[in-house]
DNA sequence: GTCTATACGGTGATAGAC
DNA sequence: GTCTATCACCGTATAGAC
């Protein structure tokens, strides 16, 4: 009986709910790394998290191995979607676009508690379970990538005594995870603003000719 | 008759065994959570790569929450003496400190596979366990006050357009960890003196003066 | 001090009702 | 699809022999 009206829904339909059903899980995951940790997050937390059975959880996700994971690729395309946006609104020239990606990095959106946490919580078992790191790897390096084109498009203007295109693309890439481990680390230690600030210094330091617009830019 | 026995051992023979006996039980935790990830290191796995039973680690340790929590300490202080070290051996000169720090960062005695692992297990946990980060927080104030008074005492080598002390102190402290976590995550993609070189970049950058002399030191 | 044995609760995953 | 019930296992911590 029950089996005949969904059948009847439309496939569309079903796929929605489908999808909204993961999410809801996805977020209660990662609510729940949040709160408990990686280590202390079970299948029942997650579970309650989301306001759902625990039976569902699997249902959905076939082992928590997998729900991890999906929760950590999740993650990464949230980032993903934030960084790319910067750089397609960001104006063509190459120093500009190398603000942008920094400025993105230190955006709310990316840059809050609970996002710190959820990184550094899959990076902490990165080594255990090589499916943490093979995702990360894979995201970390499009990221990269990105950065280092532009990097290699601004070289005209790069202080050449003491940097090379690969060289500052690593060093600002760096950078800004360095100051997401104080920021996790010592949550009021550096605002958002500050670490903005510290990196776009960096950027200065690198591009002398620009030096003047971009620090006043940042400040 | 054993407790007779022992009695008469002299106290000292004794406190070195306990003492021993805490090294060993250290080492095989730090061994665990590198081959197993944190969240897999058990009592069980501890007392099996100190080659010992479960329940003399819990002698010792009273909890595995105090096991762990000294844990991090033990690498915490081996950090600590090997960046003070490199401190005490360096000449005078602000920024010829400022470059034993560094260096010190990369030394292969803290900067390996083993401690990566370790800072980074126990980093993704802080946030749900208060006594990692209060631990974390401790060592990590420590060293980044050494670092701010080695760029305080220079600053009249600095940069001024771009640099303040406090920024270039927080700025290195932060490039040093994110290329820790690059190391951490890809460890084939940077080597350590790669890594050397790069924070040079930025001591370059930052003390124009000298930069001649800091390129080719660490080249 | 060190071991073995065990109590007790929690964990991931499955089965089957609805 | 979603739930509850259940299983076999593993985790910490304790007790008590030696």
């Amino acid at each position: 009986m029950t089996t005949l009206l969904q059948e009847r829904r439309p496939r569309r339909e079903r796929a929605d709910n489908a999808a909204r059903r993961r999410a809801q899980i996805l977020d209660a995951t990662i609510e729940s790394i949040v709160r408990h940790g990686l280590s202390a997050t079970t299948l029942a937390t997650v579970a309650e998290a989301a306001g759902l059975s625990q039976g569902v959880t699997v249902f959905y996700f076939k082992s928590k191995q997998a729900l991890l994971a999906e929760a950590l690729r999740w993650q990464y395309e949230e980032y993903r979607s934030v960084w790319r946006a910067a750089l397609n609104a960001a104006p063509a020239d190459p120093v500009a676009r190398i603000l942008a990606l920094v400025r993105a990095d230190f955006d709310p959106a990316v840059c809050n508690r609970r996002m710190l946490t959820l990184w550094h919580a899959f990076w902490g078992e990165a080594t255990a379970r090589p499916l943490f790191a093979e995702i990360s790897e894979g995201f970390d390096r499009e990221r990269a990538a990105a950065l280092h084109q532009q990097c290699e498009a601004a070289s005209d203007l790069l202080d050449a005594k003491v940097w090379t295109p690969e060289g500052l693309a690593v060093a600002l890439d760096s950078l800004t995870d360095g100051l997401w481990i104080r920021m996790h680390l010592d949550p009021d230690g550096v605002e958002n603003a500050e670490a903005m600030r510290i990196t776009c210094c960096l950027v200065a330091a690198a591009f002398p000719s620009r030096a003047a617009a971009i620090l006043t830019a940042s400040a």
